[in-house]
DNA sequence: CGAGCACTTGACAGGAGTCAATTGCGGTGG
DNA sequence: CCACCGCAATTGACTCCTGTCAAGTGCTCG
């Protein structure tokens, strides 16, 4: 089992989430101005470096968190030490909303993949503001439901297509957030993690995902080094994800 | 891939809401009792054989269910017909939630696994009950956010246990609500689907099951006749699903 | 410069999938 | 009432994807 040190800090500047750039992605742009200023002056700016860890499985929630800049990777660990990446949180969506509405202790751990800063609201706070506004709730309703359709496409996809097509899959969706379109048309893409974390995200191991981009590389598909990979087929990376499109 | 008969009959006895025997597990005993007799009145009583389907992956969502009788399967299918049964609705529970809350069409497939009764609860009278009733919809949240956490259980089952550990967790899961304890201490249940739906419920295919159910008749734990299965050795098989816990 | 981690590669084993044949059971129709 | 058809279930043979163990390289950071 790998080793998490627990360590953030408080920044003192203050954002204001009216002015926030993610607002308008987040679930709180239903609210009124005025509980957005109420937001705004009950949260806590905090800052995490790689590898470290936002909260633990296990222990009580208190609030959530609305993730401003990094990447976030939910960590499942079962008593055996088997761990999954369960799915990746950017900037601009939530965290540790199923446990807070679930009304039970975080049941995943969330690591920082990269140095990240995140605004944490206490749950009280939260309550108070959804009740006079109603829609936030369904806002919440909303955002869970599409992560419930997210984890059952990963149940069908993890037992339905080997390692390659879900590898193909990872690094198209990465294309959207993180890649880099050359005049020749490949994409270049800074790997957001390490292949470990990837390894626990597509639910397999490192030595597979080493294996899985040498023989991609050997097919032209795409080439590695390090962190950054460039698609060199597009097309043939979505051909071999297709089928996960259900 | 398998076809399937959509047939249901509406049936004209009507079951008030107030006095169904599945309000207390269910969302609805947040309503005033005014707002009870809405639900009643709008709600319509369906009742399907075993096999037929209650609503399938990729059409629109109308509204929500609520299993009267029976037992519902949600079967999610991909373009290569591979297919996963992602949970089991029992009396008492809500089916097609997810789809109706996250504004999308429904992304698997509802099937009667046995005879099945439910209730039929239109979106638009379900919105209008949360407009007057704000803790409904925390309700569904709770409820999502539950079955999320289970979703990701799943996830992590899938990959780090083997087919027989989750086929001993399978078994115990159904004991609560099927098994029926002899004096002698072994505890008969009454399968409520096939082999091959427990292949698909568990991930896996159905010889692997046929295979799993020799060896641990092997191995004196339980013995299966058709669908009655019989459970020697609770402790043992406690302890093969145990790291199943996380 | 050394320690530790990330990554790669090889060798090997094994769990589970696939294909195929056979048995058994249940429902339908003659 | 029984024969037949079809699906459910079992079993065997075989393959192969993936996990495990192990060794080796290279990079980064203290």
């Amino acid at each position: 089992m790998r080793r998490f040190a627990a360590r953030f800090k408080t920044t003192p500047e203050m954002i204001s989430c009216n002015t926030c750039p993610r607002l308008g992605t987040s679930e709180w742009y239903v609210l009124k101005e005025l509980d957005q200023a109420r937001l705004s002056k009950s949260k806590t700016i905090q800052s995490f470096t790689k590898g470290s860890v936002i909260f633990y499985q296990g222990t009580p929630n208190t609030g959530i968190y609305c993730v401003q800049s990094g990447i976030v990777g939910l960590r499942k660990t079962d008593e055996r030490g088997n761990a999954v990446l369960l799915n990746l949180i950017h900037p601009g969506q939530t965290l540790g909303m199923r446990s807070f509405f679930a009304g039970t202790d975080y049941m995943a751990s969330a690591e920082a993949l990269a140095p990240t800063t995140v605004c944490f609201i206490p749950g009280q706070v939260l309550r108070e503001l959804a009740q006079t506004n109603p829609e936030l709730d369904l806002e919440f309703l909303k955002h869970i439901s599409r992560e419930l359709g997210e984890a059952h496409d990963t149940i069908l996809a993890n037992t339905s297509h080997p390692v390659r097509a879900r590898m193909a899959h990872f690094l198209l969706s990465l294309k959207e957030r993180y890649g880099e379109e050359k005049n020749s048309g490949e994409v270049v893409i800074e790997l957001p993690m390490t292949r470990h974390d990837i390894a626990d995200l597509l639910s397999t191991r490192p030595e597979t995902i080493a294996r899985t981009i040498t023989a991609m590389t050997r097919d032209g598909l795409v080439r590695f080094a390090g962190r950054q990979a460039t698609l060199f087929d597009v097309e043939a990376l979505s051909g071999e994800s297709e089928a996960m499109n259900c």
